[in-house]
DNA sequence: CACCCGATTATCT
DNA sequence: GATAATCGGGTGT
């Protein structure tokens, strides 16, 4: 399991948000530890209106101006948490990638503890639940992925063949027609939308 | 301080 | 397909 260098988060958003497909999420417990495929990213610039950071830097969204590599969490509708990585070159000066979904790979018996009463199917497969499986808060705002321990992007030791498509964004009303939205083509836990 | 609304999900018809 | 759940940031009084 490699760990992904901090210059691989210092390029252009949307490169970062579609090369992120494929790579792996490790969150380590004291009960053990879960893996998990990244499925469908989007990618948000502070230049576009549909970017937490397009109005400028406030308590809630400072993460996403902070260093490369480290989390964004916030509190989406006031009840779900949702993953983004700091991800940007010096041409903007906030950037994020949204993880919207993930494929199980190890430890899903601690995931479905996490996120009880759900099929497999639908454990990982949408923004909000895999936080949930993987009990991620906003603790982990502003936490570095690159050299973390609880939480960790790797990558895939396994070669995990796959095409990458992409559509525009998902649940937003701003900058809609954006194709900057990537998923795993085929895969079951990518979310319908 | 009141109001609006959102990078969502579960549950109902 | 429609809607409730639930909360905090942003805006305007």
């Amino acid at each position: 399991m490699n760990s992904i260098p901090r210059s691989f988060f210092q390029r252009n958003t949307i490169v970062v948000a579609q090369e992120l497909v494929g790579k792996l999420i490790v969150r380590q417990f004291p009960a053990g530890n879960c893996v998990v495929r990244i499925v469908e990213t989007e990618g948000y610039l502070s230049n576009d209106p549909a970017c937490h950071a397009a109005n400028g830097k406030t308590l809630r969204n400072q993460s996403l101006f902070g260093p490369v590599g480290h989390a964004y969490v916030y509190l989406s509708y006031g009840l779900h948490y949702c993953l983004n990585i700091v991800a940007r070159d010096d041409s903007v000066e906030a950037g994020g990638v949204l993880i919207r979904a993930v494929e199980p790979i190890m430890g899903i018996e601690l995931m479905h503890f996490y996120r009880p009463n759900v099929v497999e199917h639908n454990l990982t497969n949408g923004p909000g639940k895999l936080t949930k499986a993987l009990s991620i808060n906003r603790t982990f705002d502003g936490y570095d992925l690159v050299q973390g321990i609880d939480l960790k992007i790797a990558e895939d030791s396994l070669s995990y063949s796959h095409v990458t498509n992409t559509s525009s964004r998902i649940g937003i009303s701003k900058a809609v027609d954006q194709p900057w939205r990537f998923y795993s083509s085929g895969n079951r836990f990518v979310s319908r939308g």
